[in-house]
DNA sequence: GGTACCGTACTCGGATAAGCAATGTCCGAGTTCGTTGGG
DNA sequence: CCCAACGAACTCGGACATTGCTTATCCGAGTACGGTACC
């Protein structure tokens, strides 16, 4: 089990976007440029972000990416989700009820399976793990190591 | 990014094979039929079970699987590693290195990269939670709402 | 000089291939048990 | 009657196909800007 690469390629993305604090558009080819990822790639990757409402995209010349929520509203599990979809990590196919064992178990499944409840457990702990840190907490974290990046992401990016 | 569909099998097995609590191995054809699950590809996810030292097998005629350890010192970590492997969840590529904006940085990047340490902390919550919940006390959890399952498992197998 | 039109350059968006890991299957090595022949 | 040797059946273990998802790429639809001709 591992996480799709797109989700680093995800959370960098938004940060610089927020580095940048600008309201224009960014185009992909830019972000891209920013940590050397393959632009066509990125691109479809950040539609996933529009169609989960954390990005607005601009379409035509002067077009690109931007913020489409303060970056205080937009929590690591928002961009997992997006990305990985909201599917449970593990998917109960109720094998308890087949086979020779579920046969003889009576038939009462009403009650949810252990299994399933275990896992649940666990899940729930990583997404509110995920969910209790935003974009903009972690923003400021990496900014405590080196307290420049605003202007560091503007010139990357040619704005300056 | 969705669990594999072995770790539902592996700890189904676990749980019927401490519901026999016997010393006696048990042949993955009859673990198989407990909840209809193709044999061979069943036995070869034994086998990941058996590596990591969680099961014993026994080769040859009235061979099969049998635990290793007592139920109460197995967790749902050590299943969950041994099939999916201990690597982490979020493999960082340190993208923030590369491109026009990692070439800007400075240069030091001897501190962790934020996003990773992010996704670190919601995974340690994940690897915590799972690691709290025994296989016996999943399988106590199920013994709440069927009480008779250790009699049912036997007689499923055709040990009574 | 001002304005409307047109062509060009640039951007996102979805449709289209390639690579790799998870899934599924098969046969060989090794062990046990029942059988059979001899003492 | 007891014992040893043999053969058959059964089991795990790893090598070999197949499927599905992640990764990667390309081209078309749409938009803004600059130039140009006309009023």
């Amino acid at each position: 089990m591992r996480m799709s690469q797109g989700v680093e390629w995800a959370v960098h993305s938004l940060l610089n976007l927020a580095w940048l604090g600008d309201g224009e558009p960014v185009p992909v080819a830019t972000l891209a440029t920013g940590h050397d990822l393959p632009r066509a790639y990125l691109n479809k990757q950040l539609q996933l972000l529009v169609k989960a409402g954390l990005l607005k995209s601009v379409p035509g010349a002067r077009g690109g990416f931007l913020l489409a929520r303060p970056e205080e509203s937009i929590t690591l599990l928002d961009v997992f989700d997006a990305m990985e979809g909201d599917a449970p990590l593990f998917r109960c196919a109720e094998i308890r009820q087949c086979g020779s064992v579920g046969a003889r178990t009576g038939g009462d499944f009403s009650t949810a399976c252990a299994v399933n409840s275990a896992m649940g457990r666990a899940e729930r702990a990583w997404r509110q793990a995920l969910a209790e840190q935003t974009l903009a907490e972690v923003r400021a974290s990496a900014d405590a190591h080196a307290p420049s990046m605003g202007r560091t992401v503007r010139r990357a990016f040619g704005f300056d």
